[in-house]
DNA sequence: ACTATGTCCTGCGAGC
DNA sequence: TGCTCGCAGGACATAG
């Protein structure tokens, strides 16, 4: 579901909420698939620990943990990665409980802190440190975001989906800043000149912070952890488009697969 | 090492 | 109304 942008909402949002509260319990589903660390392990690791803060690398939510001042453990991360249809919830313990629950945290505040995901592609672990596999888009700087597509037959909408290169890029912003760029999807990495690069970052920087600023993209039903919708979906130039005229040329965008995501672009505006 | 494809899941809307 | 089909914001394993 999420992307950069609605994984960094997320995350901001439930800093200032549940950032100093302390986790006293908690339950996990019998599901496998959520859990990537063992699941008495993640119990362990959140029981009795305090949450110091929230942030997000790449499209992973991270819970910075601080322990328990008598337990004899060390400080952990809680790492929470929201798949396609993942999200993490803040409410009264007499809240109705959401199918596809897999997790609930009982906190001090007399909150829980829900994790819903019905079609169980996201992942829950707990780990001492994380790294990102890939550069932020945010952050890159020219020549290492040129050198991360040199040598790559690859489609470059698979190269900006590919985490191992950047981290947190998804579907609709790698359609999306393609537009912006007036670069065709299907075009190959190494192919693209250096101004193409350059108007690439850029674009794929503006992309991120304007969704960022609007509280990411509100489709199907998303909402991010206080209950509100984003409002990028209102700015998408191509994004779930297909047939409709373009916003800058009028020709009727098109759709294609490209390593089985569906991929939109105006022929006449991207070369 | 890089690349293309299939698979994991549930739910929703379109079309019949 | 009820069925089937295709599709969905992601990431991995596998095979070539």
């Amino acid at each position: 579901m999420p992307e950069l942008p609605e994984v960094e909402t997320i995350a901001r949002g439930l800093n200032k909420r549940v950032a100093g509260d302390v986790i006293e319990s908690v339950w996990l589903s019998s599901k496998p698939e959520p859990l990537k660390s063992p699941a008495a392990q993640i119990a362990a690791t959140l029981e009795s620990s305090q949450i110091s803060g929230v942030r997000r690398v790449g499209k992973h939510i991270v819970f910075d943990l601080q322990p328990d001042k008598d337990a004899a453990k060390s400080a952990a991360l809680w790492i929470v990665h929201l798949g396609m249809t993942g999200t993490l919830l803040v409410c009264s313990p007499d809240s109705q409980l959401e199918k596809h629950t897999h997790a609930i945290l009982r906190l001090a505040s007399g909150r829980e802190l829900r994790f819903v995901d019905p079609r169980r592609f996201g992942r829950l672990s707990v780990i001492e440190k994380f790294e990102a596999a890939g550069a932020e888009p945010l952050d890159i700087k020219f020549e290492d975001f040129a050198s991360l597509f040199r040598g790559r037959k690859t489609p470059i909408k698979s190269a900006l989906l590919n985490q191992k290169l950047m981290s947190g890029v998804g579907n609709i912003y790698a359609d999306e800043a393609l537009f912006r760029a007036g670069i065709r999807p299907r075009r190959r990495a190494a192919s693209l000149s250096r101004d193409e690069l350059k108007r690439l970052r850029i674009a794929l920087k503006r992309v991120l912070r304007e969704a960022i600023r609007l509280g990411g993209s509100s489709i199907s039903d998303y909402v991010d952890s206080d209950g509100e919708e984003g409002f990028f979906q209102l700015k998408h130039r191509v994004y779930g488009r297909e047939g409709q005229p373009c916003l800058v040329c009028k020709t009727a965008i098109k759709r294609i697969v490209i390593a089985g995501r569906s991929s939109h672009y105006c022929p006449k505006c991207q070369k």
